[in-house]
DNA sequence: AGTTTGTTTGGAATTGTTCCAATTAATTGA
DNA sequence: TCAATTAATTGGAACAATTCCAAACAAACT
């Protein structure tokens, strides 16, 4: 149907996507979106993406890292997903899904859509719309040789 | 403002809750456990309940409602949900359940067990087993009388 | 009782995040 | 084009939630 991005144009989808949100494609939300969008989903904390982004030499503050993340979050591009008090991850994926939490190393994955259902929705209590609803599966490791 | 004296034994329920746990009966958990488990179902952050304890005269550390709300839910007595970054709560219901989230506000209410189920659990990765599914139904103000 | 063990405490430390005012970069439009 | 305008970036300070620490204290055991 439709030819693939060219490889020649490596930030044309950040582009589109900043473009879309009306956010000015500077250097480092360039930079930033290239790490986030050109690499599949991803799940990202800040410091993580700061990290990242210094190893390749692009030259980002962690603050402007915290202000990139939370723009794409408000303009829909990306998604914040909370697991634990003090650790909140970034989610490239905005489709409807939800996700498995290991929880000895606190790494987040996707649950395929297919493979998770609400049966049934609750009533909303008055006056009340859902916005979202997240779905958290916690996973430890199989019981066995806990060793601690 | 005169003291009623509604039951004979007043620490009961949570002196027992502390017995299984394992825990020593100490002032401080006792007057806690009582602001906890004797008002039926409650969500709490730490800063709250500290502000209730002192309220009420009790004299209780931030650090000791910390480390008791830890405590109690390491112990199987609470457990932990966490909404938003920086914001977590205590619920002293641990059925199997799930959550509304008030958006505007960020209170936290218990969903009744019957109005909501999974219709399918996930595959769990190999040697991975599920320790708990977290559901939080975020909600919203609906579109229409915008008040405030 | 005295001793041991567990708990509480205030304050400092840590972590994750936001705020701020100054600087720098992108955009507009003559 | 380039000056004027507008928006973004920055480092560091401030902040909020939580944990850590070592000393003081309280509960439990013998």
């Amino acid at each position: 149907m439709r030819q693939d991005t060219p490889r020649e144009r490596p930030f044309s989808q950040t582009l589109r996507r900043l473009k879309e949100a009306g956010l000015r494609p500077t250097r480092q939300r360039l930079a930033l979106g290239k790490l986030l969008f050109d690499a599949g989903d991803r799940h990202v904390t800040a410091e993580q993406l700061h990290g990242e982004a210094s190893e390749q030499g692009i030259k980002v503050s962690l603050a402007t890292v915290y202000n990139t993340l939370n723009q794409f979050t408000a303009n829909g591009l990306m998604r914040e997903v909370v697991v634990a008090p003090g650790r909140s991850y970034f989610d490239t994926n905005v489709e409807d899904h939800h996700h498995f939490l290991y929880e000895d190393d606190g790494a987040l994955q996707d649950i395929p859509q297919d493979q998770i259902a609400l049966a049934a929705l609750p009533d909303s209590p008055a006056d009340m719309e859902v916005s979202r609803v997240d779905v958290i599966v916690r996973l430890r490791r199989a019981v066995d040789n806990q060793s601690q």
